[in-house]
DNA sequence: ACATTTTCTGACTAATTTAGTCAAGATTAA
DNA sequence: TTAATCTTGACTAAATTAGTCAGAAAATGT
């Protein structure tokens, strides 16, 4: 169970951009300098990240990108699902080779995994940009979980 | 963020032996042909699954295996720990290349990765071999989420 | 007009992971 | 002994990941 760098990067990105473009467009090199992250990967990411809908574009000189809506409105969830990071714990589709065809015997843990995703997909409904750039600062490492809307 | 064939097909043999061992031992081949997996993969698993202590072998004619402890005791989380399927969602590691060696301004998402990997780890210590068994059959691709504790 | 900065886009690729297969041995029961 | 079964490591084809490369297109400053 793993979440690719695909995924990750792109909300990395995306916090990035809502904690720095208030004022001005944001080029993609100073997100990739920022986050540490290689340039013309981003380049990939932001693509589909603008033609969801998501962010905004200028191009040349002071251009860069802004998010679209208020961070408020963002949901990881949206980010995670327009770079192509889909939620996939089942491979329970009717013409697959193995699983269960119409099988129902065979479905024992079908609903397991159904359950997996919904309960993902759900934690990653409820967490906005805004949210990401509101919790306190905290050294990497050292990590406690917080309370209520736990991050 | 997907989930491998391993983790599946573990939990799914575990789940078969839960309900077919309790008289007399099962063979691998027997659990392949119910459940539609291939059996030499199957025998990597249950390597891994007994070296962990969570099922029992007995070889020669007649043998097979059998769970080492109830069912009831016997939570997913620990089947997909040992078969090698981490949940893998930060790769925030002192030494990697990208990530939040350190510093800790670029470490925004950090908390959002560990939150979800509590979230789905505490999801699937939460239910054990024996809940799977216990729920109603139901055809696959129907799936209405259920009440209380929800699989 | 021109140079510079930036986004935009598709094609390509090396490395890794996945999802197995293959082959040979060890152990036990009949 | 013979057949069934687990045990184990080595191997591999295919897919995926995580990028890189190259160049076009657009906007801006001089």
């Amino acid at each position: 169970m793993k979440l690719s760098t695909k995924g990750r990067y792109a909300v990395m990105a995306m916090a990035d951009l809502a904690g720095n473009s208030t004022s001005h467009p944001v080029t993609l090199s100073e997100i990739a300098l920022r986050q540490g992250l290689p340039v013309q990967y981003l380049e990939q990411l932001f693509l589909k990240l603008r033609r969801q809908g998501l962010i905004k574009s200028t191009r040349g000189q002071a251009g860069g990108y802004v998010l679209a809506q208020h961070a408020k409105n963002i949901k990881i969830s949206t980010i995670m699902a327009a770079v192509d990071e889909p939620i996939q714990v089942t491979r329970c589709t009717p013409n697959s080779e193995y699983g269960c065809q119409g099988r129902p015997e065979q479905c024992v843990t079908h609903n397991l995994w159904e359950g997996l995703a919904l309960h993902i997909l759900a934690y990653l409904n409820q967490i906005s940009l805004e949210d990401l750039s509101n919790q306190p600062v905290r050294k990497c490492g050292k990590l406690k979980p917080m309370r209520g809307k736990s991050l």
